[in-house]
DNA sequence: TATATTAACTAACATTTGTTAGTTTTGAAT
DNA sequence: ATTCAAAACTAACAAATGTTAGTTAATATA
């Protein structure tokens, strides 16, 4: 079969609806006569298409990781400033959190009942992620464009208050998303105290 | 039966149990057979303190909002300016989060198996503490102590940043809880930027 | 049209799940 | 020592779960 871009595969659409009951419900919650149903099909019938329960998962869990790995290395190979290279990574998660799909919730919430050996590829992949984070909030520090602190809080309460938006944008769409992103950012580079 | 304050009953270690089980695997995939083996008991023998799997959950859920509702209502109670009271209440956050139990991980992230009618007071609760948070922080706008922004995302921002504690900080104890503290909320307050 | 593959269906499976029933053990108060 | 309630136990249940087997319908290729 030619897969045209225009044409989801039935894969993809089975992907799609479980990661929106994932978030939804949960993984463990969610069950195959769950996905079936949304999908418009019986439960027997996703096993013409995917392997497992846990494949869906894993499926979710590796292309969204890849995505922000791919963005990493694009960023890191540039010469921007470190404050440059962190603004842009922020502006990356600010948009998948809001905009993009129940994916993000579900790599961020869900990743832990993935079973060996997945659960431990995907810890890697998110450490190399964040070891590259926070040599470049070390830049940042050493040129003293940051202040100095701890890169690792910095990193996480970062990333942390960035997560809101994949439970919360969704409902409140009537926010701008370029708003959004100038206040979020705005804040963690000057903070909320005026002055 | 007498209860003393220093003797913990069983349905508190039931309780204590079953919140870790929930942190590490979530509800869903918390069998009461899980919470049984834990507790040292068979699992019919849970019955004769608690009645069901989700009235766990429902206690461990009121019971911090419950604490988070009356520190509010503390804060609110005193004259201090809008950024003590902000000041305050982030502590608060971050030493619920940093070190309080595995209750505020299952509170965050268990909620939504709470079914109805608790379903709907647990948000009910949450909304009123949130709306509490939010006209402290229109009143520091208001006498431009804090820098003029969208009350809601300031919010969330700051609630959800202090999030990655609960996940992370059990395992990071080297770090002090107090420099810990002040490092998030000179984040928060003044960002990472120098200057 | 004939053929071969893809993907749907029904039926059933072996487990696992939360929970109840009924019984025995424990331990404190009389 | 006897009593009685609290709390443990064993056994079992009905429902739900992920998945497989076997079969039929749909669709693309020859």
């Amino acid at each position: 079969m030619i897969k045209t871009e225009t044409k989801k595969t039935k894969k993809q659409i089975i992907i799609e609806e479980a990661a929106t009951l994932f978030r939804e419900k949960g993984y463990s919650a969610t069950t195959m006569r769950d996905i079936a149903a949304k999908v418009g099909v019986e439960a027997a019938s996703l096993y013409n298409h995917i392997k497992s329960k846990e494949q869906i998962l894993s499926k979710i869990c590796f292309s969204l990781a890849d995505t922000y790995t791919s963005k990493m290395n694009l960023i890191v190979a540039t010469d921007d400033t470190p404050i440059a290279k962190i603004t842009e990574l922020l502006f990356v998660h600010i948009e998948i959190n809001a905009m993009s799909s129940p994916l993000a919730s579900v790599m961020n919430d869900e990743w832990r009942h993935l079973t060996e050996p997945e659960r431990s590829e995907f810890l890697d992949q998110r450490r190399t992620y964040e070891n590259q984070f926070i040599s470049i909030i070390k830049a940042g520090i050493a040129d003293e464009s940051l202040i100095d602190m701890d890169p690792k809080i910095a990193l996480y309460t970062m990333l942390s208050s960035i997560r809101w938006l994949q439970h919360w944008y969704h409902a409140n769409r009537e926010m701008e998303v370029d708003s959004l992103k100038n206040t979020i950012i705005s804040l963690l580079l000057k903070g909320i105290q005026n002055k």
